[in-house]
DNA sequence: TAGGGTTTT
């Protein structure tokens, strides 16, 4: 049984939270009077990695010469070093035996990467492929990236990726990493996963809704499979957490297996007390170590915002230009953070070169399941901002809520519907939504005409099925499927797209006015919708320019971002024979298209010169941000509610009492609408 | 007059 440990104890559940090792406190160049106050934890829940020493770069491994044997050697010896490699036998046997395993085992531990290889060396993909899910983008490519590289093959071949709006796979792909949405949307299509003789559901800790879903969809087609005489559907569930009773009750008491430790430890640094500069404090333990500790010994720092990110890197490259520090390691500092370009995010994964040392600046983007080669100390300064002691930092909820059992379930419904599940209140979710949101969630899709009651059936109408194509929620893709009714497909399009990706403006500190003043030409007294659309039609009329993005305070990122979601949403207009008609200029039909679908998010002006949303009975207020700040118009369109301290309508526009009724009659004769 | 962060189809 080399390798396997046993099952955990209770002791050792509460310290795993963050993927921590066990590793024993170790004697430490930063141990003794690190400058910003900062502590050694004895959880060092920091990040580990497979990929660490010696990793190679991205050139020169594909030719057949001395330096590609060289590093093949290499490539072969450290996967032999990672910890589930004395388990290879035992989990290949108990993988044969089993339908479904669970697989325990932290980051670092090599089971990403290695326990598909593991498969397809045994040739158990002849029949069909393997399928990984990841939750993240990033992971899910560089994942395959570095498997691709382990195996010697070209990436899109035997191994691929795919994600939305990038894939990279070929028929002979047998390898495949996608994230969890993506398999999630295949399984609309495909409920059985007949492509796949392997799914296997990797980070299964995160409970992300696409995740959960997955765990219900995969045992159906277990059954359904079986029922049908078609190769068995072999299921892994692979989790970092040793809380692993309720996926082995879930999953027939299937057999767990662990996979103990970590390849390197990570040294972790957190505040001892409450920090009057945390920002001042970090960057001080930086350079205490980088004093200290060897070359490529890697350090990743937590902080709490883009803004505070991009200064401490800029500050943290200043001072390392300093000659005081000639004698040590170059420094490549780099930032973290979600609205990074992903070129720029994966740059973080390059390994460090030899004399030198890589500073990550992240959010906690990197906290979750991201590992990143070479790491060895973890500073986690932004914590300190709200100033945990160790005790509390150790009593701090262990298993957050399930996503599923916090969202909206309406596209989660209408997607189970669309793959024929017919009773949504028997699906076997592992973790049952609440029969309140189940039922708000019907509510909703049936408002929205996507499905109907029949003889106590819940079934999907032909909008329902058109509905569930999107890639969207339920009440964007009606918003679209009205476009030919009101005649602006093209432009529902447009801001339905924008409002699927992250907002367009760019608001520096310091220049928020000047922001202001330069896009007051796009500004239209209608609403932000029209606002956008004008910006989105100004943008293409610019050829995508990144200067005129810069000159008019606008993410060019995210407006590419949105031509690429109205790219996508076009196919699916066109694959469903939905007609692309324009209104032009006539901004009143897109408003009253976005009713359509829009018109359980609406809010109307009450005597007191306060606003009332009719769905929830709850005040409300216009955002600041909005263009119809400051104004009064009785009747608001809003694209959601966002609840800081106060609740704000956010992107909104101004209604007329009379599309109100146009566009769901029975909806608003029973929210006493006033009448015109 | 708002403003923690993150993810995905």
């Amino acid at each position: 049984m080399a390798g396997f440990q046993e099952p955990p104890t209770k002791k050792q559940k509460t310290e795993n939270r963050f993927l921590g090792s066990h590793m024993p406190v170790q004697q430490s160049p930063i141990r003794n009077g690190v400058g910003g106050g900062f502590n050694k934890g004895n959880n060092n829940h920091g990040k580990g990695s497979p990929f660490q020493k010696n990793a190679p770069g991205q050139n020169g491994f594909m030719n057949g010469n001395a330096k590609n044997t060289e590093h093949l050697k290499n490539i072969v010896k450290q996967r032999h070093a990672l910890p589930i490699f004395p388990t290879r036998a035992r989990l290949l046997e108990e993988l044969k035996k089993n339908e479904t395993v669970i697989v325990i085992g932290e980051t670092g531990s090599g089971k990403t990467t290695q326990i598909p290889q593991y498969l397809h060396e045994e040739r158990w993909d002849k029949k069909g492929g393997i399928c990984v899910t990841q939750p993240r983008r990033v992971a899910a490519i560089s994942v395959a990236k570095r498997v691709a590289e382990e195996m010697n093959v070209q990436i899109g071949g035997l191994v691929g990726y795919s994600v939305r709006f990038e894939e990279c796979v070929s028929p002979g792909t047998k390898l495949k990493y996608v994230t969890d949405g993506m398999l999630l949307r295949e399984a609309i299509s495909d409920p059985l996963l007949s492509k796949y003789n392997w799914v296997i559901l990797d980070e299964a800790h995160e409970r992300t809704i696409s995740t959960d879903v997955l765990f219900g969809i995969v045992k159906d087609a277990q059954k359904k499979r079986k029922q049908l005489e078609k190769d068995n559907l072999k299921v892994i569930v692979m989790s970092a957490t040793m809380d692993v009773d309720h996926f082995s009750q879930y999953f027939n008491k299937a057999k767990v297996l662990y996979i103990e430790g970590r390849q390197h430890p990570v040294e972790m640094l957190y505040a001892r007390e409450k920090q009057d500069d945390y920002v001042l404090s970090a960057m001080s333990t930086v350079f205490q170590i980088h004093k200290e500790a060897p070359a490529q010994h890697d350090i990743l720092i937590f902080l709490t915002g883009q803004e505070e990110i991009d200064s401490v890197t800029h500050s943290i490259r200043q001072v390392a230009k300093d000659n005081s520090l000639a004698e040590f390691p170059r420094m490549r500092v780099l930032p973290l953070y979600a609205a990074l370009p992903s070129t720029q995010q994966l740059d973080v994964f390059r390994v460090t070169a030899p004399g030198e040392r890589k500073v990550i600046v992240s959010t906690n983007i990197a906290e979750t399941s991201i590992t990143i080669p070479g790491i060895k100390y973890v500073i986690d300064s932004g914590r300190a901002k709200i100033s945990y002691t160790l005790e509390e930092f150790n009593a701090m909820e262990v298993n957050p809520v399930p996503e599923i059992l916090r969202s909206n379930l309406a596209s989660v419904i209408l997607q189970l519907l669309a793959m024929g599940i017919k009773n949504i209140l028997t699906f076997d979710f592992i973790d049952k939504p609440s029969p309140a949101s189940i039922k708000q969630a019907v509510e909703q899709l049936t408002l929205l005409e996507a499905v109907v009651m029949k003889a106590g059936q819940l079934e999907l109408t032909d909008l329902g099925k058109k509905m569930a194509q999107f890639p969207l929620e339920p009440r964007y893709s009606k918003v679209i499927l009205s476009g030919p009714q009101y005649g602006c497909t093209d432009e529902v399009l447009s801001v339905i797209a924008m409002l699927s990706g992250e907002s367009i403006y760019v608001n520096p500190s310091g220049k928020k006015e000047m922001a202001a003043n330069v896009r007051r030409k796009f500004l239209s007294v209608e609403g932000d919708h029209v606002t956008m659309l004008k910006i989105f039609r100004a943008f293409r009329g610019s050829k995508e320019n990144k200067m005129w993005c810069h000159e008019n305070f606008l993410n060019h990122r995210n407006l590419k971002y949105a031509l690429e979601v109205r790219k996508q949403l076009h196919q699916v207009c066109q694959r469903n024979n939905v007609t692309l008609v324009s209104c032009n200029q006539d901004m009143d039909a897109l408003r009253r298209c976005l009713a359509a679908g829009l018109f359980t998010n609406i809010a109307e002006l009450q005597l007191d010169g306060k606003y009332l949303s009719l769905d929830t009975r709850q005040e409300c207020s216009i955002h600041p941000t909005s263009v119809l700040f400051g104004g009064k118009p009785a009747y608001i369109l809003f694209t959601e509610l966002v609840h800081t301290g106060k609740m704000y309508m956010h992107i909104n526009s101004a209604m007329d009492a009379q599309w109100l009724f146009e566009v769901a009659p029975e909806y608003f004769r029973k929210r006493h609408i006033k009448k015109m």
